[in-house]
DNA sequence: CAGTGAGCGAGCTTCCGCTTGACTT
């Protein structure tokens, strides 16, 4: 008998699909995706590591031909799927019918290698009439579509890993970029703009009780003020508080809104006008991921993720259709089972006359599912799944039924009423009020699901605000009076859902990754959650301005909706993926995005510290700057700096905080007294990290690095006292006092002008002498070749042995001419010869001797931070061939070339003040003027310091380090 | 600029979109 393999993407779409399908057919899934570019260096194959475009996976010059990679979880899966492609007698591809589905079914296609007949075939909607109409119509992949979904996947790759190294140079490491949560990340950062631009106002009007003849009461808000309208909310300017230029209007004090209130109360009010409008209301579209994720959030309190999570073993069981869609298409099953449900629960009046067809919604929708619905054709109800669902999906499927049924039932009816009122205070002046009110004749939908709300008959209680019936003439009383003050309110912050929706409103991301998205942002540190609001870091608004000056056509929104209309161009057969990559990344006759060439120009013109300088309105004037650095947000005026408490969200600091926060005592924090001296005991953050000191005066008395596992916030008395009992005599050992300390390079035991590291600084208070003898006896460091006993030595025939070894940046191999460190995952215990081999040939290195010594990438990545201009040119270099990358690039950088002709002896001794000169940039303006004045005034530290308004102790300290800086950089370092 | 004794194999970070487990808590 014949067998045909199906394959589509989810295994519970192939389940479903085999039972409609019977006999004859194996249906299976792809999971997904099942290859995509190499994510990183592990994943590129041996074949192409030595390649300059490995890491991009995209061969530029050949057509930016995609390099594309089975991913390690995958390749079981993938090598089944094949095994079952060769038993099969033909193939059907029944991926999703979008551009992503198209190119799994290619991908499929050309990773399976099918010997046998290979269709397409695609459906809309899981039924078993759509099925078999579908397996009966096949068609061929879609070779176009195939290659706008490349164009997309190139994009994003070049975008992703062209732009976030960048960041890295210029922001701070692991932070990212990326077309989608680029923009994002600017949309959180320019409402948080607003808001810290946002000045509020205060307003007042009237609240008043008015009665009838009959004794009922409604409220009515004061309007006017002797024919003038009265100022609300919307009638100031947000950036100034004030009322903005141009408007008429009356803005009460609140003296005078008091004194008005109790002249108007007691008085008669007469009906000016009475309107009443009907309304009709249509029930909301289907859910679609977005709003399933909006209501999820406002009717359940879910974050994105466990809405999806929940819908996830929804349809998974079978209860609902698939969870990750665009498109708000019911088919005629569906249709039909929420209109029968309608009836035979709500009755025929509250059935909509007509089906109801809800038309495409979304920017960029690819329609290739239904809308998310209860499964089948007839809808089980939620109250007869209740011992069957847990709480999470029971409560979601009870809202996805809801909003399916509401969609087929009738219009919600009601009126609108308005009504205005005037009157007189006893103080003088006529004033006006207006009264609304809304009635409901006949709820409809709202019978079923009211949008954000938990439970619609109280909700519709809720919509509900009944006027008495009032005629135009007909007076009543102002029983009761109230002034209210209002204040502005700027802005409100994004949430989970109200950022998904804004991003899905331009088009931005796909229902797949919303929930993925805002995780991204949250890890990269760009935004953090306080409640239901996102608030974006400052790390976050340092990126953003960077990439919004630099890179603005980027984050710009609309321009994933115009990436769209090429690619559609380019499915459409209208345009060509290779034209369209080249015009984006390399630019064409001065056209195009020309990402490359932007990059190249961009990464000497940034200006690494202005980008890191964040602008506050609120303290314009007060000569605070903020700053990101790399322990995070500090403050700075002048020399004074002080760190921004991580609580401290952008739009909260006012002038008022800052200068309360720079004159707080510098995070300083008395621990306690220390009882046998009675001096103070401080924690104190410092330049080499966190310290403790005895007294608080400068210098103090005596002071103590705490060590790794240490916090300075909850460090103890005693913790404190016994760090600062440090250093410790050991003992005395060949006439010479050996005794433990803490220093820069980590606690270490000293003897005369001896030294030997300990390996944890605990040892400090426990290390015996004997041990320390012991350790004395161990040559202080080893000479080269002679190294440290190896882990484990393997042994060839024909080939210097390999040995593995434990080093600075953990354990590595190495055969004494080249070295490799091991990766995650490579296991030291269970490392085989062949594989440690393996290792070694694949990426073992000549270790790197001196900068500049090995070309190409490494020295230009090494002068990359001494100078402003090398890094031009390193990245000029990039987009030639890589061999004349290499040659190119150190012939062309002044400062290492020297390096590099000079033997390496010359790098150990003094450079002379002419080889340091040229790198004054890299020193600070003091900095700089204290050493320009000692060497090349030949001036003494003592007599510039004071010009300079340092402190003589202070200026010497500034002056070694300035001239190690120096150093560093005329090294190349 | 709180004070502190050398010197030593780097290599990786990152994108968006399509999907589920296999892990642990």
């Amino acid at each position: 008998m014949s067998k045909t393999l199906v394959i589509v993407e989810s295994p519970a779409k192939a389940k479903t699909i085999e039972k409609y399908l019977g006999k004859g057919y194996a249906v299976e899934s792809s999971i997904g995706h099942i290859r995509d570019l190499p994510r990183s260096a592990a994943d590129i194959p041996e074949k192409y590591k030595g390649k300059a475009w490995a890491r991009l996976g995209l061969d530029i010059e050949d057509g930016f031909k995609p390099l594309y990679v089975v991913s390690p979880e995958k390749r079981q899966h993938v090598a089944r799927l094949k095994k079952l492609a060769a038993d099969a007698d033909e193939i059907i591809l029944a991926t999703d019918d979008d551009r992503e589905g198209e190119s799994i079914a290619w991908h499929l296609y050309q990773e399976l290698k099918p010997k046998v007949p290979v269709k397409r075939m695609v459906f809309h909607e899981i039924t078993k009439d759509a099925i078999q109409q579908a397996i009966t119509h096949p068609r061929e992949i879609d070779t176009n579509l195939v290659e706008a979904q490349e164009a997309r996947r190139a994009l994003d790759r070049l975008y992703g890993y062209e732009v976030s190294p960048v960041l890295w140079k210029k922001v701070a490491p692991k932070l990212s970029a990326g077309r989608v949560q680029s923009v994002a990340t600017r949309m959180l950062v320019e409402r948080e703009r607003e808001r810290m631009r946002f000045v509020s106002a205060t307003w007042w009007d009237l609240l008043a009780t008015a009665q009838t003849a009959g004794q009922v009461t409604f409220p009515a808000r004061l309007t006017d003020v002797a024919g003038q309208r009265l100022a609300t909310g919307k009638d100031f300017d947000p950036l100034t508080g004030k009322i903005k230029g141009g408007t008429e209007v009356r803005l009460l004090t609140e003296a005078e809104a008091r004194s008005l209130a109790e002249g108007l109360t007691g008085e008669p009010l007469t009906v000016t006008s009475a309107e009443e409008k009907p309304f009709t209301q249509r029930p909301y579209a289907p859910f679609i991921t977005s709003t399933l994720q909006q209501e999820g959030s406002r009717k359940l309190g879910f974050a994105a993720t466990r809405t999806m999570r929940a819908a996830q073993r929804l349809y998974e069981q079978g209860y609902i259709t698939y969870m990750r869609t665009d498109s708000t298409n019911l088919s005629q099953e569906a249709i039909n089972a929420a209109r029968t449900q309608v009836k035979a629960m709500y009755g025929g009046d509250y059935l909509s006359p007509q089906p109801r067809v809800y038309a495409k919604k979304a920017k960029n929708a690819q329609e290739a599912h239904e809308a998310i619905r209860p499964a089948g054709s007839s809808f089980r109800t939620p109250d007869s799944l209740r011992g069957e669902l847990s709480g999470d999906e029971w409560r979601l499927y009870d809202l996805i039924w809801k909003r399916t049924v509401a969609c087929q039932m009738a219009d919600a009816r009601g009126r609108s009423l308005r009504v205005r009122l005037a009157g007189q205070a006893k103080t003088g002046g006529t004033v006006g009020l207006s009264a609304s009110g809304r009635t409901i004749d006949f709820p409809g939908f709202l019978r079923a699901y009211v949008e954000g709300s938990d439970d619609p008959a109280a909700a519709l209680e809720d919509r509900e605000t009944p006027l008495p019936p009032l005629k135009e003439g007909e007076r009543v009383t102002a029983e009761a009076v109230k002034p209210e003050g209002h204040e502005t309110q700027p802005p409100a912050r994004y949430t989970e859902a109200s950022l998904v929706q804004a991003l899905e409103g331009a088009g931005i991301g796909r229902p797949s990754t919303y929930a993925s998205i805002l995780g991204t942002i949250q890890d990269r540190g760009y935004a953090i959650k306080k409640g239901q609001a996102l608030v974006p870091t400052w790390t976050a608004f340092a990126t953003s301005a960077l990439l919004e000056h630099h890179f603005g056509r980027l984050v710009d929104y609309d321009f994933t909706a115009r990436m769209e209309e090429d690619l559609d161009d380019i499915a459409g057969g209208r345009a060509q993926r290779v034209p369209y990559l080249r015009r984006f990344y390399l630019g064409e006759d001065g056209e195009g995005m020309a990402l490359r060439p932007l990059i190249d120009s961009k990464m000497g013109e940034i200006d690494a510290r202005g980008i890191a300088t964040i602008y506050v309105p609120k303290l314009d004037g007060t000569g605070i700057e903020v700053r990101v650095g790399r322990y995070g947000p500090y403050m700075q005026r002048g020399e004074d700096k002080a760190n921004l408490p991580e609580d401290l969200v952008p739009d909260e600091l006012t002038s008022e905080k800052a200068n309360e926060i720079m004159s707080r005592p510098t995070g300083d924090r008395v621990i306690g007294v220390d009882e046998s001296t009675g001096h103070p005991v401080v924690a104190r953050a410092g330049r080499y990290g966190p310290y403790v000191t005895l007294g608080d005066g400068n210098p103090p008395i005596r002071s103590a690095s705490l060590f790794p596992g240490d916090e300075l916030n909850t460090l103890t008395l005693e913790r404190a006292m016994r760090l600062l009992s440090l250093p410790r005599l050991v003992g005395v050992s060949e006439g010479e006092e050996v005794w433990a300390q803490n220093g820069k390079f980590g606690p270490y035991l000293k003897r005369g002008n001896d030294s030997r590291s300990l390996s944890t600084h605990e040892q400090l208070f426990t290390v015996t002498l004997p041990e320390a003898e012991a350790l004395f006896m161990q040559p202080r460091f080893r000479a080269k070749g002679a190294a440290a006993p190896p882990l484990k030595s393997f042994e060839y025939e024909g080939r210097a042995p390999i040995v593995l070894k434990s080093g600075r940046f953990g354990p590595y191999l190495t055969d004494g001419e080249r070295n490799a460190t091991l990766r995650k995952g490579e296991e030291e215990g269970n490392l085989s010869a062949e594989r440690a081999l393996e290792i070694l040939e694949e990426r073992g290195k000549v270790p790197q001797k001196k900068p500049g010594q090995k070309s190409g990438r490494k020295a230009a990545a090494g002068t990359a931070k001494a100078g402003s201009k090398a890094p031009t040119k390193k990245a000029a270099g990039r987009t030639t061939t890589g061999t004349a990358t290499k040659k190119a690039a150190p012939s062309k950088k002044v400062p290492v070339k020297k390096a590099v002709g000079q033997a390496p002896a010359v790098a150990k001794t003094a450079l002379t003040w002419a080889d340091l000169k040229p790198h004054l940039g890299v020193l600070s303006d003091q900095e700089r003027a204290l050493v320009t004045a000692t060497r090349d005034q030949g001036r003494k530290v003592e007599d510039v310091a004071p010009g300079l308004g340092l402190d003589v102790k202070k200026a010497k300290g500034m002056a070694l380090q300035a001239n190690k800086k120096l150093n560093q950089a005329a090294r190349g370092g």
